[in-house]
DNA sequence: GTCATTACTTACATTATTTATAGTACCTAA
DNA sequence: TTAGGTACTATAAATAATGTAAGTAATGAC
C-alpha cells in the first residue's frame, strides 16, 4: 500500500516470481490480510462499507479503505457511488472476482483439514 | 519471521481471523513470499536446500531457510539430514503438505485467467 | 596445511504492511 | 445552531517481512 520502492530488491523479486508462477501472482494480489475475508463476504452478495466494517471486527477504516482499493484496482470487485446524503457505496464482486471461490473453498477446505491435524498433536 | 510481537493488534487480529476463517488461516501459513512456489516444486519430489535455491532464482539463503523452517514448524514438509560430508539435506511434502496441491492449482488457474483478464483491458 | 563443498547461522539494514488517531464534506433533522 | 450519520483522507508511528553480508562446522581432496 502507500508507495512501493520499484527499485527494491523484494519488488523484482516479486515482479519475477509473478511473472513465471501464476500461484505466486495470485497469492500477491490477493494475500493481504484481509482481502480473502472481504472477498468470502462479498461471495454472498454486496455490501456497503459500513456493513463490511461491522463484519470484520478489529479492522480499521483506513486499512478497509485500502483494501478494498487495491481489489478494485485489481477488477476484483466494483465500487458504486450513491449520491445521496448521507452517502452510500456499494462493494460487489466482479465475475473474475467471484472466480476466486472455488480458490476460497479449497483454501477453506484445507486450513479445515490442517487445523484439525495439528489440533490432533500429541502433546 | 524473526519474532513476532503477541500484544500487538496485528497479532490478535490474525489470531481472531483465523479462528472464524479457515481460509484466513490457511493464508496465514502459507501467505509468504516463496512458500508457495517452494511448495509447488515439492509437488514433484524430494528436493535438497541447494536445488531449490537453484530453483528460485533471487531467494537468499536466509530467506530459504526461514521459508523452509516455516513450512516444517507447520508440518507441510519433512526435512530429512544426512550424515555426510558435505552435509545432505532433504525437504519433501508432507501428506498435509501434499494436500496443497489442489489450492495451488485452483490459484494457479485463477492467477492465469487473471493475468489474461487484465492485460486484455483497454489501454 | 589449505581449499572446496554444503547447509546453514548471525547481526544488522532496509522495505512493506498494519495500526492509531484525528479530521473532512455533505445534507438532514432537531 | 448543533449534532449525527456515512464513507472516507492525512499523518505518523509501530510492527513484520525481507535483504545484505559475513561467518561456521565437518571432512575429504590436493
Amino acid at each position: 500500500m502507500t508507495e512501493i520502492k520499484q527499485s527494491s530488491t523484494n519488488f523484482s523479486n516479486k515482479l519475477a516470481l509473478s511473472d513465471e508462477c501464476s500461484e505466486a501472482y495470485a497469492s500477491n494480489i490477493i494475500g493481504g490480510q484481509w482481502t480473502l475475508v472481504i472477498c468470502s463476504w462479498l461471495l454472498s452478495g454486496k455490501l456497503r462499507f459500513g456493513e463490511l466494517k461491522k463484519k470484520l471486527p478489529g479492522i480499521t477504516e483506513r486499512m478497509l479503505t485500502l483494501q478494498l482499493r487495491k481489489l478494485e484496482e485489481h477488477k476484483i470487485i466494483s465500487r458504486t457511488v450513491y449520491a445521496e446524503v448521507p452517502p452510500r457505496v456499494e462493494y460487489e464482486l466482479t465475475e473474475i472476482g467471484y472466480g476466486l471461490k472455488s480458490v476460497i473453498m479449497e483454501l477453506e477446505a484445507w486450513g479445515t483439514s490442517h487445523k484439525k491435524l495439528i489440533g490432533e498433536q500429541p502433546v
